[in-house]
DNA sequence: TACCACTTTGGTAGTAACTATCACCAAGGT
DNA sequence: ACCTTGGTGATAGTTACTACCAAAGTGGTA
């Protein structure tokens, strides 16, 4: 409750024009309580709990395919759960409330650096979850390459996403991003996913 | 000079632990006078002019080679004339500098995201300099995912970079790096510059 | 030397995001 | 009745940063 008040004040008015106050104001509850749930005030934002979700899909994918389309083919399929994706027109609650949130990502000077080093965590994530020798600094570091290029390729095609306004699907573009950086082979079909 | 104070009293206490009333007394000026030169406490540490060098770089390459090499060599070439190439032992006390900056932006989670934005900015520059048709949407998304997956994947050979102390050569990390995440033939060999 | 823009620097006061610490209160188990 | 536990709230303090205005050095001209 506390997160959607936050983010409809910062939509209405505009995240540095909001303060804690006002939100805790909105909410019903003291500045207290707002804290103690949102650290800081990036994070009314930006929680998000995909980390795990990706992590898990790359761990339960395919040791024998190319890295980046390990992680491609993840990031994707992670996308298409979280979006609810096969709806025509109209666009889900979850949706909207997904897109609010990414356009002041987007146009959040401190809320794109915040959930740009979110990524950062995430690949950590999905680089212990490829599961590589890690006492191969060689192998890691490839590992670690390959998954900021994907989740990098991914954030242009979320940022399109939002220009958009939800209007194309959201794993599309994610998949075309990932062609037009690593070329068309590495993401043509199917899903890593076991059915 | 403020930035040196700086950079050296975040490396012995702490990015947090250390005020900016502190930089502004070890410098001997007054706090307003850092703020004058330095409108944020991160630009202290990430303060960097690279974005010009390399989207010049860039605009200078062939265009009919495909994107990611031509980010990807301009990138490497930038680092080249950066860390100033070929020395063997000692490291210069601009590369000293570059590193300790470096060391902060990774260990401190406030430097390392806007550092991360940092690289959203020099990612449009670069897509401006690759001088693409601007419109046509298709064209622009495909370099911006080239552009933000090389970012990325050079991103991650800094980070290298400073875990090796600086030993090994930064263009010859970026390049493995680029290697690693888009396939070997992507930067073989040779320069984009103009001789 | 004297004068005059112009730039750089400094002081004061204020805002807002946090933090530490303590107190309160309702639910549940013994 | 008593104690624990988890959520809540108030107070006071620190710190990054801003707006506004005053002072001091800098360089060119007469």
């Amino acid at each position: 409750m506390i997160q959607a008040h936050a983010v409809r004040l910062f939509t209405e008015r505009g995240y540095d024009a909001t303060t804690v106050t006002e939100i805790a104001e909105a909410a019903g509850v003291s500045p207290m309580t707002v804290y103690r749930h949102f650290p800081t005030k990036e994070d009314l934002v930006l929680v998000d709990q995909r980390a795990r979700l990706v992590a898990d899909l790359i761990a339960a994918s395919p040791a024998t395919q190319p890295l980046v389309r390990r992680i491609g083919r993840a990031l994707i399929d992670a996308a298409t759960r979280l979006t609810g994706s096969g709806h025509e027109g109209d666009l889900t609650a979850n949706e909207q409330f997904l897109l609010a949130r990414l356009r002041l990502m987007i146009s959040t000077p401190a809320l794109r650096a915040k959930h740009l080093d979110n990524h950062y965590a995430l690949q950590q994530a999905i680089v212990d979850a490829l599961g590589n020798d890690a006492t191969d600094p060689d192998a890691a570091f490839h590992a670690q390459a390959a998954a900021s290029a994907c989740l990098a390729a991914m954030h242009t095609a979320l940022v399109r996403w939002a220009e958009d306004d939800g209007r194309t699907e959201l794993p599309e573009l994610i998949a075309k991003a990932l062609a037009a950086a690593f070329g068309e082979d590495v993401v043509e079909s199917g899903s890593n996913e076991a059915r």
